[in-house]
Formats: C-alpha cells, sequence, structure tokens
DNA sequence: TTCAAAGTATGGTCTGACCATAGTATGGTC
DNA sequence: GACCATACTATGGTCAGACCATACTTTGAA
C-alpha cells in the first residue's frame, strides 16, 4: 500500500479525537494552529485535512472570534453530495437518467415506509405555495420543497440529504422543463394526488403517482424508447 | 453572500475547463505550480482545490513523473460516499439502521429494475466462492461481491457506487455479525433464493427475499418492536 | 451608560524552500 | 548493439514564516 500523506493522518487523528471525545454537531475542533503544534505537522496539512472534512460536511470554518469562530462540526452531507453528484455528471461518468431514476427509487421508497408523517405537513406547505408561484423559478423552488416533503416522510436522514442534493443538481434542468412546458397543471394535478394518496396512507398508490408525475416532469428521460414496427 | 475563497474559484475554473475541454476519466490536468500560474493563485490554493477534487473522487494524484503523474481525472464516487457514511455516523447524524434502509431500498430497487443481466454472472461466481469460504472475513469479502452484482443489475452507476460505499461503511458490523451467527447456511439459502428469482425475471419475489435476508443478517436493526401486551 | 477605537484570535493566502517519488536520459560495459 | 547502473528532472508532499481579512473583545473616552 502506498505511504498514508500526511493530512491523511490528521483526518484519521481528528476522526479519532471526535469519538474519543464524543464530540457532535456544535462542538468546535482547536485552532489550525494549535492543531497543527499538537499533532507536530506543519499548518498547510490540518489545512489539506480540514478541507477535506469540509468538503464532507463534517465541519464548517468560519474566521474571526467568538463561539462560531474555526472549525465546528456540523452536519451538511447534503452538499457535500451535491457536488459530487454535479462532478461526477461533468465527467460523464454519471448521466441525468441514472440520477433521475434514483429520485424515482428514493420517493417510491419514501412514500411505502413513512416513518415521519411530520413530512406531509411540508408537503402541504409546499402545495399552496405552488399554487401561487408566479413564474417558473418560484415553482421549481417549492416543488423541490414539496419532494424533501416526500423523502422525509421515510424518517431517513440519508435520503433525505441525498434528495436535496438531487434537486440541487438537476435544479436548471428543472426550471427549463418548466418553462418549456409553460403550464404547470398537470403537474399540479400529479402533485395533489401523490399528497392525497400518501396522506391517506395508500403507499402502492402514491408510489404509481409518483412514477406518472416524474413521467410527466421529464419525458426525454422516463418514457422507453418506442417500439420500432 | 460570503466571499468565494481562493479555492473554491479555483474548483470552478477547473471544472470550467474541464467541461469546456471535454476531459473525461483518464485525461490529466496540468502540474500544480502551472495551474497556479496560469491561475494567478497561490500553489497552496491549488492544492486546497485539488484536495477536495480528489476527496470528491474526480481526480487523484500521484508524485513522479510519466503518463500517470500530476492530477488524472478518475470516477471514484465510491470513495467520497464511503468516507461521508463513516464521518457521519461517527458525529451521530447518521445511524446505521439509516444506512442499512437504504442497501435494502436499492437492492430492491435493483431486482425489480433489471437492466444489466450481467450482474447475474457476478452474483453466481460471488455465490460459488461464498460457498468455499474458510472464515468469516472471507465469506464477507464475496458476499460484499454477490451485492454489489445485486446493485449492478439496475445498470445505474449511482447506485452500484452507494452499494459499495454502503457495504464498505458496514464491513465491521457484517463480520462480526456473521461470526456471532456462527453458521452461513441461513444466510448462504438466502443467497441461493435472490439469485434465482432475478435469474427467473422474478423482481417481486426477489425482492421479498432480499428483505428476508437482510431481516436475517441484521435482526436488531430490521426487526420491528415486540407489542407490549 | 453608550459607543467608538484599539486589540487579538481566528481562518485565508502567498512565497520559497526542501524532501520524496518515479519516469527519463545518459553513458559505460559487455 | 544490448544491457544496466547512474544522474537528471518533473511532479506531488510538506514545512516555515509572513501577511491579510474577518469578527469578536476589550478598552476607554464622552
Amino acid at each position: 500500500m502506498r505511504k498514508p500523506r500526511t493530512f491523511e493522518d490528521v483526518i484519521a487523528r481528528i476522526e479519532r479525537r471526535i469519538a474519543d471525545d464524543g464530540l457532535t454537531v456544535g462542538d468546535r475542533l482547536p485552532g489550525e494552529r494549535r492543531l497543527a503544534e499538537e499533532l507536530q505537522v506543519g499548518r498547510s496539512s490540518v489545512r489539506e485535512a480540514l478541507r477535506v472534512l469540509e468538503t464532507l460536511g463534517v465541519v464548517s470554518s468560519q474566521a474571526g472570534r467568538g463561539p462560531d469562530a474555526g472549525a465546528v462540526l456540523t452536519s451538511r452531507p447534503e452538499s457535500a453530495l451535491a457536488d459530487l453528484l454535479r462532478l461526477h455528471l461533468g465527467t460523464a461518468s454519471l448521466s441525468l437518467g441514472e440520477v433521475i431514476a434514483t429520485r424515482l427509487m428514493i420517493e417510491q421508497w419514501a412514500v411505502q415506509h413513512v416513518d415521519a408523517p411530520e413530512g406531509l405537513e411540508v408537503m402541504r406547505a409546499a402545495l399552496e405555495q405552488m399554487e401561487r408561484a408566479g413564474d417558473a423559478r418560484s415553482f421549481v423552488d417549492h416543488d423541490v420543497t414539496f419532494h424533501l416533503g416526500v423523502a422525509l416522510l421515510s424518517g431517513n436522514r440519508l435520503l433525505a440529504a441525498t434528495m436535496r442534493a438531487l434537486r440541487q443538481t438537476i435544479h436548471a434542468y428543472s426550471v427549463a422543463a418548466v418553462e418549456a412546458a409553460g403550464r404547470t397543471d398537470v403537474l399540479m394535478a400529479d402533485h395533489w394526488r401523490i399528497y392525497e394518496l400518501a396522506a391517506a396512507g395508500d403507499g402502492r398508490g402514491a408510489a404509481q403517482a409518483v412514477a406518472d408525475h416524474l413521467a410527466h416532469a421529464y419525458p426525454a428521460l422516463t418514457t422507453p424508447p418506442p417500439p420500432t414496427p
């Protein structure tokens, strides 16, 4: 195996420190200079380690003084996931179709494994705002909230974070699709149907409604190729 | 909004360069010193940017000379996902139960949306090796391959990468579970059932078999709490 | 008591130096 | 001409020190 780089060792030691001290969201790490001294490494190695942790959404750095300054433990898995999706889409090692399929999977799972009915309230509030939305951009913003509410139904934070990342990734695409369609009545009907079936506890029906909705929203990506007679 | 940091700007410019030049896996980026000069920033900023890209699995750095040296575009989303899961489990912002549930979701989806039957061959080969496995460690290694084969059935690289990351994350847990059980016959029967139903094209049945299997493998995490009479 | 100014701890960036790594070029030897 | 040991060099990895930007804390005057 390759010799571990210094900053990798620093990551491991910070991770260990988190585990040993039972640190959790909101707790602070020592400053970069102090960490460097404690771990007997250069400050740049500490910085690279923190950069990695920040990328993965477990740490957030803030300059200045006071309780919020320095490296604070956070929980932002969705930003890491969003970056991941965006970059891999950019290098063509992932396709939009795969991302949309994943989204369908999560939403269908969520409506069939409801463990946190609070998501229904999020969905309901988003629906009302969608009705009042003036432009495509605003419509999509509330649409994102609606579908995040769907994911929240599962009570699974990993799925919720993934849904946030997915929507962030396809945001521009969604806005363009709504603008191109020029109408939102079909989509709104889909949303209401999903909401009502989920609220009624009909997971199967809601799953079908989700599939229908995504077929309307992304016809190019979900419609199977027409048979060649 | 916050002023973007220099290294974030560097990431964006590298990303743009990738898009503009149509770079894909295998292509090389200029060296750190040269990038710093081209972008008119310090080398440390370039390094931090590359560290982020490396963390997200889109580049891989290698010292020395020759065609493989320097920053090369790669596609390792699973390592980023694995790091993500491990760290967020460590800070208790994610639970093992959520990870296992996600795994169940992916496998059930895969057997019901088969788009790449090649996965069946991976599963079959893994099964044969599992039969011959001598210890828990070796058994779990092939088990991982089997379930990766299941994910591969979907033909969705995002799901396959996520499955790799999930298994990597729960690896130690899986080994301990197999050792504690002291027997693998029940698990093997589950695996064969999954394989046969998937091979027969019975997605529904295979999905049920996957659920049964995970219930056997992780009884503590999947069994609903017993009713209190 | 209030508020403006100075102080200070923190992250952000740059420069330059040196080390480690691993191909590549050179040149001697057979 | 073929082979191999040596020197070279381009690349990432690390460190030290300096300085800037930010934002809270302290000080002290009004």
